[in-house]
Parts: C-alpha cells; structure tokens; sequence
DNA sequence: TGTACATCAGTGAACGCGCGTTCACTGATGTAC
DNA sequence: TGTACATCAGTGAACGCGCGTTCACTGATGTAC
C-alpha cells in the first residue's frame, strides 16, 4: 500500500464528517459536491472512488449522524438520568445555535422525506435503534411497549428545535424550548430539572 | 386595461398556488422558477413581473400557505370542537399521504430555517396568528397564557407528520401518527375521539 | 542493493444540464383625435 | 366611425454560474527480480 492500510477508510470518514456538519447547515439540495469535498480537504474528483453517487452519500451520511446521536447518548448518565440529559440538551439553546454539530432528524427531516427510499430506509432504522435504546433506559421492564411514547417523544423534540429555530423573535423561540421540554419530560415520566 | 382589472392579480395567486404546491412536493430549494411559472401555466420571464425574486415568491408563497391553514381551521367546526378536527385531519393518513395539499410546515419547515430573514419573518407572523386563533378556540378566557401550549402542540403535529412521512414501515408511521394524536389531544386537554 | 514496474488515492479540467435572472420583443386591447 | 398610438402581461432566448458526474493524468510508494 503506498498509504497506511487505514489511510482510504479514514479519509471516507472524514468525508462523512464534513458532509454531516455541511449538510446540516446549508440543506442536502444545497451541498454541492465539490464543496463537501472541499470541506474534507479533497478536490471533487476523488469524491466517486469513496461514494457511487451523491445519493449514496446521503444515505451514508444520514445513517452516520444517527450514529452519532447514540454515540452522544452514551456520552451521558446511564439509564433514566442520560435520557433527560439528552432531552435537556437537545432543546437548550446551545443546540438551537449550533444546527452544524447537532440532530440530522431537525436540521434535515423534511429532505429526508422528499429523499430515495434507500435514505429514507437507512434513516428508519437509525431512528428506531436510537428510540430502543431510549425506550431501553426509560421502561427497562417493557421497552417494546414504550418505543411508541418514545417515537412521540422524538416527534415532539424535532418539531420544538425546528420551530424555534424558525422564528424571529428570540423570546418566543426561547418559550418554545420550554413548552417542549414540558411536554417531552411529561410524556417520559421524567422529573423536569429547573 | 387590456385585461380584465384583477386580470394580473389573479395571475400572481396562481403562481403563488402552484408555487405553494410545488414547492411542498420537491422542496424549495427543489423548485425552479421555470417549473413553478410552468405549473401556473406562464413561460419564465413572466415571474419578475409578479415577484422581486425567488426569495421574495418564498416569503409570499410561505404567508400565503399559512393563511390557507387559518382557512382551513375556519372551515371546521367553531371553538374546541374544530380544534380537535384540525388535529384529527392533521395527523391522519391522508394528510401524510397528500403533502401538495397539506401543512407548510410540516413540509418546508427546516428550509426555512436556512431562509431568509424576510421569509423567517414571514412565516413567524403566521404560525403565531393560526396559533392565536388555536389559543381563543381552546381557552378564550386566557388565550395569551394558552399561547405557548398551542406552539408546543404545533412542535408536535409538525415533527410527528415528518416522522410519519419519513420511515419507510406504514405500520411504524400508523403508530406515530397515534402516539403524536395521543399526545396533541392530550397536551390541549381534549377528548381524543376513536 | 538497484532498477523497472504495478498500484491507487487524489487532481483538476471537462461534459451536459438546469439554475436565477435579464431583456428585446409580441400582440391584444384601451384611449385619443 | 376609423385610424394611430400607448399600455403592459406574457414570451422565449440568452447571460453567467454551479450542479453531479466522468476521465485522463499525477506522483508517491510497494513489489519483483
């Protein structure tokens, strides 16, 4: 090999990186791929001996951030504790700023939905591996009967950041954060830190 | 005048119409202006005519969608019972299936949040007037306090519609879209009917 | 040990195409005289 | 009443540009002998 034996895989990763952080900021319609590329510190030619297509790397990308949102839960307490962790830091403000280092689900779920099933199939079962370790921590006695509270939970949190990401004023935005922490702690059975 | 005096009046609401449609199924940044003039039945060159630019049709086709959802709410029922029918037809299946004749932002919401600051305007001024109509309907002796319930159910029926739209498992997006009407009826303290 | 060749990640120019936007023009109709 | 002109919504070709994708090439390094 004239590259370590990992030098390829590593670069792929780098890739995945920098389009997950990009793709979250400027929309997947709006990421060329000569800038993906360039956010990875390539040129734009190399981009197909690592993906097939720019769809394919989508699909990858969208699969990986999911990962990378179980990762972060892990990153947390465990069980119930790094539930509401999560939940607390998925609608702070912090989150709301930074879209390029947070969920894919709020940044880009409505692309994902107009997207190839083959994204759409990769994004479902990133989702429900997320929810199951959720319902996992929250009703370790019966966790399949609380995916659905959980898959509702989820619902709930997208739509908050997404919204108050949406609107002009700050605190109306900052008053969204709140009602959906209320709600998603509420429907968890979770103690609502203040 | 050599049409009729609303003649170009007209023109313009149907480009916003095609427009709002369009753009709900491929997405803003999925939507040429050549295609959306082709959906009103005009040729390109006509749209600065009618709109400043692509941003300024956004902001007026993201309004506009707004005003039809308050319509839509009108057409239902008056008070609370229209409010559940509103949730009803929300979250059914035929809205998950029709997004062309359906919620702007369940469809567009996180393009618009990397939109401009004049169609983020836009769209706040007509999510708090369909929020405030919701407010007088469910609590019309305190509707400012029930304000930011109603945004919170919003957050709601918006990420759970895009979750439905998204998984590709029909039965995995049927008990979404039971969990989020579970939760929306809940949160607005009314009888979920069956 | 030294030389010729094979490997392959990455480069950068080019492809056809659709984008948002501009603009000279058309043609139907209203107004002026 | 008839003719010349003004108005203006809409047409369609063209602009420069960035898109996704292809491909001939580079150059660093490992292998063969």
């Amino acid at each position: 090999m004239r590259y370590d034996s990992d030098h390829k895989e590593a670069t792929r990763q780098r890739i995945l990186a920098a389009s997950g952080r990009r793709m979250k900021l400027d929309g997947i319609d709006g990421s060329g791929v000569a800038a993906l590329m360039a956010d990875a510190g390539l040129t734009n030619g190399a981009f197909y001996a690592h993906f097939a297509s720019k769809d394919d790397l989508v699909a990858r990308v969208v699969a990986d951030q999911l990962r990378v949102q179980l990762d972060r839960l892990g990153e947390f307490a465990p069980g119930r504790d790094g539930v509401e962790q999560f939940v607390r830091w998925y609608l702070s403000a912090e989150h709301r700023e930074a879209p390029a280092d947070g969920c894919p689900s709020a940044a880009l779920l409505d692309e994902i939905v107009r997207s190839s099933d083959g994204v759409r199939a990769g994004y479902t079962i990133g989702l429900l591996a997320l929810a199951d370790e959720v319902a996992a921590r929250v009703a370790p006695d019966d966790p399949a009967a609380a995916r659905a509270t959980v898959l509702g939970v989820f619902a709930t949190l997208i739509g908050t950041l997404q919204l108050a990401r949406a609107v002009t004023d700050p605190s109306i935005a900052d008053a969204i954060l709140e009602q959906g922490a209320k709600q998603a702690t509420g429907a968890l059975g979770l103690e609502q830190a203040e």
